[in-house]
DNA sequence: CGGAGCGTTGAAAGCCCTCAACGTTTGTGG
DNA sequence: CCACAAACGTTGAGGGCTTTCAACGCTCCG
């Protein structure tokens, strides 16, 4: 079925045997499609089931009291959306997709047979949460020592690497299905403000965002607007680490 | 020798059975003192212990092109400090003391017996590492969409809390020995502002911090100026869950 | 073809930063 | 125990980046 064929795919640490990679396609009992724009799950929930997604975009959020949002995370193809809920059963955040999503899903009893059988496997998978905390990391540097210019390049420089590192970018060309105000949400920004932003990052030939499409026409630039290391996403040895 | 004792005190789906216990005395190789303001390590620096504080504080940081720095987290007594460092062998970010600190290093091979012969104990590792990473979202939300009012407010809250939790905190009174600089670092703010926005606490009677000591007068407003719940902490039920 | 959502642009206001000066505390050595 | 220096904390004034508010154009889909 290879519906995991993209989960750490291009990350260093991610050699699996025949048995795991069998084993991880059999932790998925069912696969299901959400509409875009559609809530998956509450902060507060209780989880039974992680889930992978396998098309699509998801994003993950917090709410405000003003009525705005902060995005805190977006997940693409070959991320776990939720596996952080299988040690807490429990999440404490909402989730949504941004565009129609295809996602499997991996009961938590399953997760315990290969913790209890798998160590080697279970290892990876508690890889993959560390990978998510280690973006967060950078999250909260981008959005607390950068400015507007700096957050949109740094947030352009890393869906670029990971959009490629699954197979879904093509010099520097791929989808972006956000509008710019979940750009500004991401970033910590208002829409407006993300709006001169591009302009000005299009103006100066560096990268154009339009129509749910990202092409990065000038990544080395990009990437010292955005102060970006590629260090904490642990890619393979590639072509982007010439970057 | 009760080095673990503070280690996910107070805190939900921690029960551990004597076996469990003393398997987690035993994962230390030995307890180490660094003095204050010491770099403990560096971005991009290999693996092979990792450590649990079981005094003082440390943070953990990123430097910007500008000499500024910008904390992502910080540890106190019960807190594994680079626990994600078991996955990946290798750290993504800096970490140094702030106060003089004990540690106790914790070899990987050890943890490797453990996620091969005790799952259990094996998920509440990884449920700490995950603790980690909720702490990083509610920062990306505190940054992102608080005024520094609330960030600062936040802040408090939050550590208020978790030094309740460990015993370090009697009525709304703990430990604070972060300089207004390393409060703007965590907060994304300036330590000019910081002092601003600190004297606006205290002349509201919210909150007073000073020479290393933070007293925290009125939890439920500084609760409400800072947008705080404390869900992300997975405390367990007890006095906390009335604020 | 019409409407709703999204994108674009301008003007003005606000929050936080920068720069600068001075007060206070802490720690060290005489 | 005192003197001194360095680090930290405090306060004011001015400037800049981002937000807010408002209007209009564009695109896409029913």
């Amino acid at each position: 079925m290879d519906r995991m064929t993209d989960f750490l795919r291009g990350r260093r640490r991610s050699e699996l045997t025949v048995e795991e990679k069998a084993a991880l396609e059999n932790v998925i009992s069912e696969v299901v499609v959400v509409p875009p724009r559609h809530v998956i799950a509450r902060r507060g929930d209780r989880l039974h089931n992680s889930t992978l997604l396998i098309d699509g975009f998801i994003c993950r959020y917090m709410d405000a009291r003003d009525g705005y949002r902060q995005l805190v995370s977006y997940q693409i193809p070959g991320d776990f959306v939720d596996l952080h809920g299988y040690p807490t059963r429990h999440i404490d955040h909402d989730i949504a997709s941004l565009t129609e999503a295809r996602i499997a899903l991996v009961p938590h009893e399953r997760l315990d047979a290969v913790m209890a059988t798998m160590p080697h496997l279970a290892k990876l998978l508690w890889f993959s949460t560390i990978l998510d905390a280690a973006l967060h990391r950078e999250w909260i540097f981008r959005i607390g020592r950068l400015d507007a210019l700096g957050r949109v390049a740094h947030f352009l420089c890393e869906t670029n690497l990971r959009m490629a590192c699954v197979g879904r970018a093509v010099d520097g060309r791929f989808a972006l299905p956000l509008t710019q105000q979940d750009l500004g949400e991401a970033c910590g920004l208002t829409s407006v403000h993300v709006n001169r932003t591009l302009r000005r990052l299009r103006e100066e030939g560096v990268a154009q965002v339009a129509r749910g499409y990202a092409h990065v026409q000038d990544f080395a630039r990009l990437a010292r607007i955005g102060e970006f290391d590629p260090d904490y996403l642990y890619l393979e040895d590639g072509p982007w680490h010439k970057v």
